[in-house]
DNA sequence: CCTCCACAATGACAAATGATAATAAATTGG
DNA sequence: CCAATTTATTATCATTTGTCATTGTGGAGG
């Protein structure tokens, strides 16, 4: 049983303990391997994932082969190609695992289902989309910023990454090479000290 | 009348005559000037605007001084900062004509008494809101490019930005100095003679 | 235990971008 | 129409970032 889906959820709106039993039912619970792909690029996204456990990219790889990354997700986030989802077009990202864990995912139908059942969920669903949008927009000032303050602001905003992720990862998060955010680093290190 | 308002609307759903009539009443028209602000930061953002006629942008002044604009709006485009608009929180952002023109202005609360009244339009609201959030992650991938491919990703999707625009604001816009971008467009122009 | 591979750090050099300053051109508002 | 303001270009130089090559380290898996 997801006690973790529960939690998450009831953080932000109240459940009875029925409504909380009946959520699960909603899911499929499945464990993901290491380097599991959730969707591919070209595919259509079936899905919303919740990450159970463990830590996964969203990511394009563009023409000249280079990894973008758009979005990290961990234990109790949500990750999906909204756009391919609700349009169903192929999408152009690829969501991979980080780390092995266990991810639930929730089709397009059973999610409406599950909406009309328990409103709470849609509240629930509705207040993270919102956070989901102001996030969009904060990247994107950070991005409009020098290297070292995008990297400090991610640093700042999401510090449990910050020891979980290959620092290459990282890089293309923030839309640098891997060899630059190595040397911000030591440059950070320096001051510091 | 706004008629672009209708029209607008009416590109994504369905309307009866009656509805379209009803709808202005829910809105208030103000002339705006040139430079006038919309929302200045520290504000609560009270209302959603439609850009009638005009041009405006949306940003923040970071601690050095520097604007950056999270984005541009025209004649058929919403704009709103969302996140103080819903928690009715002070907004970090202004937003300020960049051309003389015309708004329509709706508060949160006649925007749900709208939402209420006709229902299309709140799925027509739903799908702009979908197409907001898919254009901010395009964005954050444009910016994870160099320079010279942000620049060629703006035009080609925004084409009649580019003549309406001062160029120091489509810098702004992407992260780089408006001598940078003149740079550029030099190169392109050189390139391809 | 060993090999292979993913990951990180570093140096040398090239390219891109920023900072500053000077100038010219275009536009705004009276 | 004119003055003030805004906008754009260009050159120079400093800084940042990218590219390429090399090395080292630690862990995964046979």
């Amino acid at each position: 049983m997801s006690q973790l889906l529960i939690s998450t959820i009831t953080q932000h709106v109240s459940l009875t303990a029925e409504e909380q039993q009946r959520i699960p039912a909603f899911f499929e619970s499945l464990p993901v391997r290491r380097h599991q792909f959730l969707l591919r690029e070209g595919e259509i996204c079936r899905y919303e994932f919740f990450i159970e456990k463990g830590c996964c990219r969203q990511y394009e790889t563009d023409s000249t082969g280079k990894e973008n990354v758009l979005q990290f997700s961990v234990e109790g986030w949500w990750i999906t190609d909204l756009d391919s989802l609700l349009t169903e077009t192929p999408s152009r990202f690829n969501i991979a695992m980080l780390e092995p864990g266990v991810v639930w995912q929730i089709s397009k139908l059973q999610l409406e289902l599950l909406f009309n059942e328990i409103p709470a969920v849609e509240r629930y669903y509705r207040i993270i989309s919102q956070r989901a949008y102001a996030a969009l927009q904060r990247r994107i000032l950070w991005l409009q910023k020098p290297a070292l303050e995008r990297y400090q602001a991610f640093v700042a905003a999401y510090p449990f990454f910050e020891t979980r992720l290959p620092q290459h990862q990282v890089a293309a998060y923030l839309g640098i090479t891997r060899e630059s955010l190595s040397r911000l680093r030591n440059k950070i290190a320096k001051t510091s000290r």
